[in-house]
DNA sequence: TGTACATCAGTGAACGCGCGTTCACTGATGTAC
DNA sequence: TGTACATCAGTGAACGCGCGTTCACTGATGTAC
């Protein structure tokens, strides 16, 4: 059955947006194929191009989805810590932050796409109070999660997480 | 000419390995191709697996060097940690921190590949003084590395630069 | 030391596969009267 | 409100391409006598 109403398509391409933020998040932006992105919204491959120029505009699109979401559930600072140094975290790479699950993937992405990541990126910063803290205890933050996750199932990685929360929290 | 000297041959492989620890960092493990990788030594594409199983293994293998190699030019710990937070290292990705420039991707590979660098990473992290100190600082450093690397182009990416300098060297 | 033979590093064509993207087509949705 | 027609979201086959890997082959290297 073709063609579904505007409201439905519109709903299909959210749909896909955030199943993408999530798939591109757990197998990285060269493991999940179209098929698989529009199966997020129940659809098949052949649709994809009525909703995204390429695969890499949704990834771009994907990324500040996911970004401008985790600034929304930004609340009381030492348990957004807590949380983002869990081992929680570390194991449900998918719904966690994604500038620790593609970084360096989105740092090698064309101009347009990382622009309107940094964007949102900015946005979350500018939550998290004092500039310079705020950048300095991110970047401790990521870090510590990206290292935690190369590591996983040593004993460093929750050693990794534990070395972060002291650091951040004492 | 085929065949070379044994000796030839072990130099070839040493010189695939780091031609691959470089290109890996540059590009991602996805952006190189066989070819490219045996080119770091004037080989071509077939004679690839008379070196090794797969390019997953010598994935493993060059990331393991990379990590290797760093802890070895690990001396002043002050004059490290500025090197490491300069905008040079976070414009020259490939030969620089291997961890910020392949983490996530390292964090998807398997167990053998990650079980071979985490054991090098060990090394290094015992090079760099207090267990738990070492932990917290280097996660700072890898953290604002990629954080860096992401916003290039923006006034944050040397902000968070300047930012985990502050933090570490205060 | 010289000779005969086995080995195997390296070559380049080929294989099979999955990818991103394009396209002709379908038929419900949207629109104009 | 009902009818005729245009639009266009979605389908699934097809396209071209580059990838990792395999393979038959070459000939210098390595070895045994």
């Amino acid at each position: 059955m073709p063609r579904s109403s505007k409201q439905d398509a519109a709903k299909h391409r959210q749909q896909v947006i955030e199943g993408a933020s999530e798939l591109f998040r757990e197998r990285g932006i060269d493991g999940v194929n179209v098929g698989e992105l529009m199966g997020a919204a129940g659809l098949t491959h052949g649709g994809f191009y009525r909703h995204f120029a390429s695969k890499d505009e949704l990834a771009g699109l994907a990324a500040a989805h996911a970004i401008t979401t985790q600034a929304e559930t930004l609340g009381d600072e030492r348990a957004f810590i807590e949380g983002y140094l869990s081992p929680e975290h570390r194991d449900d790479v998918a719904h966690g932050c994604v500038v620790s699950a593609l970084g360096p993937e989105l740092a090698r992405a064309d101009e347009p796409v990382r622009e309107a990541f940094v964007e949102a990126y900015r946005a979350f910063v500018d939550r998290f109070g004092d500039h310079e803290q705020a950048l300095a205890k991110l970047s401790t933050m990521v870090g510590a999660l990206v290292i935690s996750r190369v590591t996983k199932g040593d004993p460093l990685s929750d050693e990794v997480l534990a070395a972060a929360r002291g650091a951040l929290l004492a």
